[in-house]
RNA sequence: GUGACUGUAGCUCAACCGGUUAGAGCACCGGACUGUGGCUCCGGGGGUUGGGGGUUCAAGUCCCCUCAGUCACCCCA
């Protein structure tokens, strides 16, 4: 067997390129369409960039070594840090609230399974400067407009919000204690994965009655703010929140997004940082990861750079996307396939072809002609193999009149006017095709 | 890092109970069909059966190790 990639990397062929510039060219357009701007940091960074937040632990599942000046360095894990430093070294001269987004390729060394590669390209988008909860709901808005642009529904994606300020509001209500809080986040994280019996015993090792278990498990499904308003109302903290979420929701609405959101209290997101409002993106048939995650993370920018700035913001892989985007047949797009094909009859010159293409790039138009002399049935074969749209065969009276005969080979669906479209005939003149494609 | 399962051509798969030189389709390259050929026909290249060791007269097939893949755990970019 030849020696393929490294384990948990990927070559990228052509067909599997056009896939991933095809997510990396709607991420773009989105981010853009929501007036955030791209920027972007070093793909290594030195080690204590992500030990001073989480400790030495974490070195275990980092891409890191000594470069040869000694420096303890690694290939990035995730780009908040790096967005931390950046944002938190210019904060006095940025507008506020910042907007940006990335594309990094971020590295983690851990054994590959389905979704998770060694390495990946995540889309982050950030708003940083803004604590109300009209920038959660632009935020939200941006990863759900990404799933409408590729194609999806709210029947294939699901949007999974929840707030980890009401849910500690809650906890405390059911008598979780602060110091029990952390380990019952981790529960309720894994509450739909494993067993309920198994979710109640770690609940009751903790100390958790089995009332306040039973009340947390009927939090977890279908619920909605009107029934935890009936239940929990009068518990101040709690009503605050809910006020909070209901505004949350209506400017989900009116950014056009509602019908694709639910609540849902499961959904914690690691176990650090998060402060507010969290989010993660599911198919819908739940066959795979999160496509997505993101929430507020109001202390990150203080703890990291010493910045106070109230900030929030996702990660979207192209991994799961990827894996989504095939099983619903959606990631079929073409390799770049060219414009024209320019063919030599049996009576034409390869000059005469080079001469024409020439012409035809110089108008902006993408050709391909064979490299070496060929029968024109060849080149036709060859013509259609490449995905060209025409065919152009040039012949004797090409160098004198500058005529050629052009057919359609393939229509491209979805690929705008044709040619064709524009006209009565095939054009019979090099220079009537030019003249078209400039003006396509 | 732990566990289970799986490795035959670029891809999808054959190969009897262990038995001759490991085959087919698709893809790729070449040729024919001498004129809109995305067809049809003919031919070719491509494999140390993931790698190494062992058992045997004989291993793709059985055993061990290793590497890789898939899935789960851990963890969650």
């Amino acid at each position: 067997m030849a020696q393929g990639a490294l384990p948990g990397f990927r070559d990228f062929y052509p067909t599997e390129f056009a896939q991933r510039a095809y997510i990396a060219r709607i991420w773009r357009d989105v981010a853009r369409r929501y007036a955030f701007v791209e920027y972007d940091g070093p793909p290594l960074e030195p080690l204590e960039l992500y030990t001073r937040k989480s400790g030495d632990e974490i070195v275990a599942q980092l891409y890191n070594f000594t470069d040869k000046g000694g420096r303890e360095v690694a290939l990035r894990p995730e780009m908040t840090p790096t967005l931390a430093r950046m944002v938190a070294a210019r904060a006095n001269a940025l507008r506020k609230p910042v907007r940006w987004f990335s594309l990094p390729q971020l590295f983690r060394y851990e054994r590959q399974q389905k979704g998770r590669l060694r390495e990946h390209f995540q889309l982050n988008v950030d708003i940083i400067g803004e604590s109300g909860v009209t920038a959660d709901a632009e935020l939200l808005a941006v990863a759900i407009d990404i799933m409408r642009e590729f194609g999806l529904s709210p029947d294939d994606v699901r949007a999974r919000v929840s707030d980890r300020r009401l849910l500690r509001a809650l906890l405390e209500r059911l008598g979780v204690g602060d110091e029990q809080l952390p380990a019952v986040f981790g529960i309720i994280d894994k509450i739909e994965r494993q067993p309920r019996e198994v979710s109640v015993e770690k609940l009751s090792a903790l100390g958790v009655s089995s009332e306040s278990a039973d009340s947390l498990f009927s939090l977890m499904d279908g619920l909605t703010l009107d029934a935890l308003r009936a239940r929990f109302g009068d518990t101040p903290a709690i009503a605050e929140r809910i006020a909070d979420l209901e505004r949350y929701y209506t400017y989900l609405a009116d950014l056009g997004v509602a019908e694709w959101v639910q609540l849902d209290l499961s959904i914690v997101r690691g176990l650090a940082y998060y402060t507010g409002i969290v989010f993660e993106l599911f198919d819908a048939r739940g066959e795979f990861r999160a496509i997505c995650g993101g929430g507020r993370y109001d202390n990150l920018l203080k703890s990291l750079g010493g910045v106070d700035l109230p900030a929030l913001g996702f990660g979207m892989g192209d991994v799961v996307l990827g894996e989504l985007l095939r099983a619903r047949g959606l990631s079929d797009v073409p390799i770049g396939e060219p414009d024209f094909w320019v063919a030599a009859a049996e009576d034409g010159d390869l000059r005469d072809v080079m001469l024409a293409a020439t012409q035809l790039r110089r108008a902006g138009a993408s050709v391909e002609y064979a490299l070496r002399p060929q029968t024109l049935s060849k080149q036709r074969k060859a013509a259609f193999s490449a995905g060209a749209t025409y065919f152009i065969t040039v012949g004797a009276d090409f160098a004198e009149r500058g005529s050629v005969q052009v057919d359609e080979v393939q229509h491209v669906e979805g690929a705008g006017a044709s040619l064709v479209d524009r006209l009565e005939e095939m054009p019979k003149t090099l220079a009537s095709i030019i003249a078209l494609v400039r003006d396509v």
